[in-house]
DNA sequence: CAATCTATTGGGAATGTTCCCATATTCCTT
DNA sequence: AAGGAATATGGGAACATTCCCAATAGATTG
């Protein structure tokens, strides 16, 4: 039986020309006749011709493929920047495969060799809490595939990124709580491991040192994202002899299962602890009360991210960041004002 | 310059042995010297060899990839979903391209071409719900590649489909609302196109219809799901002489977005109108108080979908659907009842 | 009018892999 | 010991495409 897939081939043999014209035509090239064209064209619309990236990938050693690997997809962060970035993507001609691993750096080992294997022409990543060892990437580099990171970057490697002002982000948020009055703020980090955590928790410690509030290190603890433990840390907060008056989370999920605790604990949100989260997940707005948080301009790090890419996948003098710095984009981010820190008008 | 991937032929070459000999020490063939076999395996190894599989797909004429395809990943239902499928696909050796549309029919069929063209062994759909013609899908099976539906099916095509006991669930779901004492009780419907809206009508007119209480029309409205109308309807049903005293609707966002509005208008949930939502949405646990829904096991939907779709793509025998029934799976559903619809007990 | 140019086309290599067929070697079996 | 089977390997077609290098024909130029 023959392949259900009609190919350039059969175009040249109903037309009696040879494949290369075929070819020719349907790439648009300069010498081919118009009449021949537009006759190829023409049979080729009607069969509903499409041509095999695959064996395109083969014979051009480029498959016009990204890989976009990222640590999850269950909240709306991460689908969003690759909604963001497959825009820009799709716009130049490329469709892009997305890897998620569940936060496991075996997964992501695995998912780069895959995506190695299949010669995408750039990747795109965000890469997982459990991530240290960066050899990986590293070799990504070597081989000379264009790289991009986004969110979760690291100063080892010298790797175009995009984030956003994380320091400057959890400054203003930390700075919002004290505006309110609070003077007990208590922080909820994440691992050290990304390089997020530690810039929200430098915001973090520079607003209170501007505004002359000593740091009480029984209020900072990093934890690693399992939300199940989110529990543990706020009741030992709660519990302390001067509890905090405010809290200011790694993240929205953290935030919102800290909500949930308090409430229970019968203290009120946000009079007696002001609650700020990060990245205006959908959930923030929804919980009650409303959550103050940091939104991210997500489609926009996908379409920087996206950008930086093909710059480097289209450039025609190979950026050597062995010796180059590495571009590097930096979005602003906004305070997302709701009713767990201010109550609302009129309530 | 050579590429910089190495291949079969490279490690041919170091060995002096011709490259058919390589192939079958890599792929496993018997008739292979274990010498022979174990000295390319290792070379293999230092080297670092990934077989291309787009070359693989070329010469076997098929990829090994799986296309899945869905209309939004913003929520949590679908990636759920994705996980699922991928889980049980890895297992297997395929590889999943995801595309999604944003709802949007026409990104669909052009999304299903591309997925063709990239000559994939199968694909996994969920449809948009502006899809009321199906012949890209038609064509699909047509072409004899393996197609699984799921959540949004269509009874004009006889395709391999898993989906939940929609009706039965959106019974349940009404009855429960009426054994706690409800009798106007509202439903916020989804459109006709998809099959999944009209099931869970059915079901809430014969939840009614068993309780013999009578069916207002005033009480049902189909809509698009373009959430920025939920305040529409809502307030038209609370504006009816008699409004209603629970809401039933067609998804989780729905039935947030219209307890927002619910509040807003002062009044109280679950004492003045109780509401349920169907899906069990990440959200549906965070917001308060908590949703009442009906829980999908979407992992599972994910892993049988891709257990249907294997079977097609496995199986010796050719289905063919025109004169064969396509087999369906059809999964339980829980109702999860939350604060929405019962109030907690000591509070 | 011959020589060169130009427009259009065909042929075949190359991409990386599998798979069929042929070949060579070794080992049994009668 | 000879024939046949079994084992191990090589060669080359095939997959769909691009791209380089001819080749042909007609057109232009000196």
């Amino acid at each position: 039986m023959k392949s259900k897939y009609i190919s350039i081939i059969d175009i040249a043999k109903q037309l009696h020309i040879s494949k290369s014209t075929v070819s020719r035509a349907l790439t648009g090239h300069p010498s081919v006749h118009p009449e021949t064209r537009s006759r190829v064209l023409e049979l080729a619309q009607k069969l509903d011709y499409q041509r095999n990236p695959l064996a395109l990938g083969l014979a051009r050693n480029n498959t016009n493929i990204i890989g976009i690997l990222v640590p999850e997809i269950m909240s709306t962060y991460f689908p969003s920047v690759i909604i963001g970035a497959q825009e820009v993507l799709h716009e130049a001609g490329y469709n892009a495969i997305i890897c998620h691993n569940n936060e496991s750096y075996n997964a992501e080992v695995l998912n780069t060799k895959l995506l190695l294997s299949y010669h995408v022409d750039g990747i795109i990543v965000s890469h997982t809490k459990e991530t240290r060892n960066f050899d990986h990437f590293q070799m990504i580099q070597r081989r000379g595939i264009p790289l991009v990171f986004f969110n979760r970057t690291s100063d080892e490697l010298n790797v175009p990124h995009v984030v956003v002002d994380d320091y400057e982000a959890a400054f203003r948020a930390v700075e919002h709580l004290i505006k309110i009055g609070r003077r007990r703020i208590a922080h909820l980090a994440g691992p050290d491991s990304l390089i997020n955590t530690k810039l929200r928790q430098q915001g973090y410690l520079d607003a209170l040192k501007k505004h002359k509030i000593p740091v009480d290190p029984d209020l900072v603890i990093s934890y690693d994202l399992t939300l199940e433990k989110v529990r543990i840390y706020i009741k030992h907060f709660l519990e302390l002899p001067q509890p905090p008056d405010a809290l200011f989370t790694i993240n929205d999920p953290t935030a919102i299962a800290a909500m949930e605790v308090i409430r229970q604990k019968g203290l009120s949100i946000p009079d007696d602890i002001a609650v700020v989260g990060f990245s205006n997940d959908l959930s923030a707005r929804l919980v009650s009360p409303g959550l103050t948080t940091v939104a991210q301009p997500t489609f926009e790090i996908g379409r920087e991210a996206a950008r930086l890419l093909l710059q480097d996948i289209t450039s025609t003098v190979k950026n050597d960041y062995s010796v180059k710095k590495a571009p590097s984009v930096m979005l602003k981010t906004k305070l997302i004002i709701r009713e767990s820190t201010v109550m609302k008008q009129g309530k």
